[in-house]
RNA sequence: GCACCCGUAGCUCAGCUGGAUAGAGCGCUGCCCUCCGAAGGCAGAGGCCAGAGGUUCGAAUCCUCUCGGGUGCGCCA
């Protein structure tokens, strides 16, 4: 296993290598006088062309040069063509339709990939582009109310893998939750775990509306019932609601720990926002706006087409959103005086800005939609444009058993948490179903089908890749090879050619610009699908031996070929690993 | 009324800072196991990328408008 970040050299990306050269020899026809000086080359890619027929690799360059550089893009293609073929990777260089340059490279080049993978282990992909910023990833943040349910398990999932991905990336990563311990909510958890206390001191009670009828209150009335006695059965809520409030949320906390332990999320920090208040802390940032003019008294207007019944024209403490970018100014200052809770939020993110971070990012439910513009401006007022801020909003999760819709409801007792749901498929199928959709887009989740081991089901399809290379390995070393990475790396990788192993480590040789790719996107998801497509291709391929016996991986009698097809398998096998490594998902040998 | 997200195959969804003939799974049709895991694989049918303009050498992708769906809209968090 190679160490954690010193072994990104060039050759882990063999397109950001080409694009290189391609930058290079561009220059060198600066030099020469092909091209004029000065050319914005930012738009010049390399990437790899969808149809395989085309080559290897297609550039751009001619066509996004051509306009600025007053050339024909043809032009320009055959020159850059000529000056590329000179290069030892290069096997060919064609200009084809407007202008687009392919590239076909040396099929050795491809296939070093397969030792680049083995000698990097899971690390295999690591790079340097956060070249060490710091980037803090806000995520859950749920009330400290209860259980977590699973629309908290998604964006869990999602903010945890986004995180792992940024490390992978280069990035200083910071995993927080923002603990909303200061609004009125945790005053009706404190009322509600009274009532359970009460109750446990022998008392019928009744939970109304305005309180939390849970079950995961009982244990804490019952320890307050330890802690209290009788003493505080008769003794009015101005006695006792501190008390219960930090007790109770500190219960819940401990409880909303618990839960994302079990779906194996750790977080950095745990960040009060009731320790916002009291300290200054919240004046002090509204004072670093209002330094800035940003913030006023004055009336809003009503929201138009759904006016709120008492709804009445009010002056309120404004802060000027509008001046970054929001469509109306938003009040940070209740009627009574009181802080809204965008106020605390203003001067969590100031206290996230002023740690230091190089930019911020904010997991939050789709339903938080409303939110987001505001926030973006108050950072970029508090950080004077200096902190990006990216809001990435998940979209709901509907749940579904046997192809069933199963709907959830408080009421009726059918709410389901995120306990729910590890209890019963675990975490690891949780943590990669979670991720097999877009973000932002609704998902899907089916109880039997998140279990249903067949090729409908992509967790178990991307696992019993990794198992099926295991199994390989395994019958390698009966058969007397070394499978160990050491020795598959150093086969004669000279044996593979067929199209389909070339087309595999192509596609091997493509992660490190996936994770680039997702890392800048702040995508995760898309290492999923990247996983499915591998473990596809792999399938493909071993089931090419039953059709082409002399393209078995293990053939008999020929341990050289066999030791270079082990080495391909064992690739991809580092590279599923590594790719459900980073979203927190661990891989199986045997299913 | 305004803002944000979304609209791609019958269904659920990918589609890389704009690239060449738009992809996958499910479902449908037809195939493939005497030996490496068939828990799998191969092939076929199926598309006006919601619609209309625009920018560009080039648009599912960027801009504008229309239609359709979701979410949110002072004193909840």
């Amino acid at each position: 296993m190679a160490a954690r970040t010193d072994k990104t050299d060039e050759t882990m990306n063999l397109f950001a290598d080409i694009k290189t050269l391609v930058l290079q020899s561009l220059d060198a026809m600066v030099t020469a006088g092909d091209l004029p000086e000065g050319l914005d080359m930012s738009n010049v890619s390399v990437e790899p062309p969808r149809d395989a027929s085309h080559g290897d690799m297609a550039t751009n360059a001619a066509m996004v040069l051509a306009k600025p550089a007053a050339r024909k893009p043809r032009d320009i293609a055959d020159a850059l063509a000529s000056r590329l073929a000179e290069d030892p990777r290069v096997a060919s260089a064609d200009v084809a339709g407007p202008g687009f340059l392919n590239l076909r490279l040396d099929p050795a080049l491809w296939f070093s990939t397969i030792v680049t993978a083995l000698d990097h282990g899971t690390d295999f992909g690591r790079s340097d582009m956060g070249k060490g910023q710091k980037v803090n990833v806000e995520f859950v943040s749920a009330n400290p109310t209860g259980p977590l349910h699973v629309g908290h398990t998604r964006g869990a999932v999602f903010g945890d893998a986004l995180a792992g991905l940024l490390d992978f990336a280069g990035y200083d990563v910071t995993r927080e939750y923002y603990i909303n311990d200061g609004g009125a909510q945790v005053d009706v958890l404190a009322r509600s775990a009274y009532l359970r206390y009460r109750e446990a001191n022998g008392e019928a009670v009744e939970f109304v509306d305005g309180t939390y009828p849970g079950d995961y209150l009982i244990p804490v009335g019952q320890a307050l019932a330890e802690k209290y006695g009788d003493s505080l059965m008769d003794a009015p809520e101005d006695v006792w609601l501190d008390d219960l409030r930090s007790f109770a949320t500190d219960a819940m906390l401990d409880l909303i720990r618990a839960d994302l332990k079990a779906l194996g999320v750790e977080m950095d920090v745990f960040f009060s926002e009731k320790s916002l208040y009291g300290t200054g802390r919240i004046e002090a940032a509204l004072e670093d706006l209002d330094s800035k003019g940003l913030i006023y008294e004055g009336v809003l207007e009503p929201p138009k087409g759904k006016t709120p019944e008492d709804w009445e024209a009010r002056e309120q403490t404004l802060f000027r959103s509008t001046a970054h970018g929001d469509d109306v100014d938003r009040p940070v200052k209740k009627s009574d005086g009181s802080w809204t809770y965008f106020a605390p939020d203003i001067a969590y993110h100031y206290d996230k800005v002023t740690r230091g971070f190089d930019s911020l990012i904010d997991v939050f439910g789709a339903d938080h939609g409303g939110y987001v513009k505001r926030m973006k401006a108050a950072v970029a007022a508090l950080s004077d444009d200096r902190v990006p801020l990216d809001v990435k909003l998940t979209q709901l999760v509907k749940l579904y058993k046997n192809g069933e819709p199963f709907k959830m409801s408080k009421r009726a007792g059918t709410f389901v948490t995120l306990r729910d749901v590890v209890d019963q498929v675990g975490a690891d199928v949780t943590r990669f179903v979670m991720l097999t959709r877009k973000n932002d887009a609704p998902l899907d989740f089916d109880f039997d089908k998140a279990m249903e081991q067949s090729k409908d089901n992509p967790v178990f399809y991307v696992q019993y890749a990794h198992a099926r290379v295991q199994s390989l390995l395994r019958r390698g070393a009966e058969a007397g090879i070394d499978t160990s990475a050491a020795a598959l790396s150093a086969a004669d990788l000279s044996r593979l050619g067929h199209p389909a192993e070339l087309a595999l480590a192509q596609k091997l040789a493509s992660w490190p610009r996936l994770l680039e790719l997702a890392a800048q996107h702040h995508e995760p998801h898309r290492i999923a699908f990247y996983l499915y497509e591998l473990a596809s291709e792999f399938h493909s391929l071993q089931h090419l031996g039953k059709l082409e016996p002399a393209q078995r991986f293990l053939v008999d009698g020929d341990a050289a070929t066999s030791s270079a097809r082990l080495a391909l398998a064992a690739a991809v096998a580092v590279v599923i690993a590594g790719g459900l490594g980073i979203l927190g998902v661990t891989p199986v040998n045997e299913m």
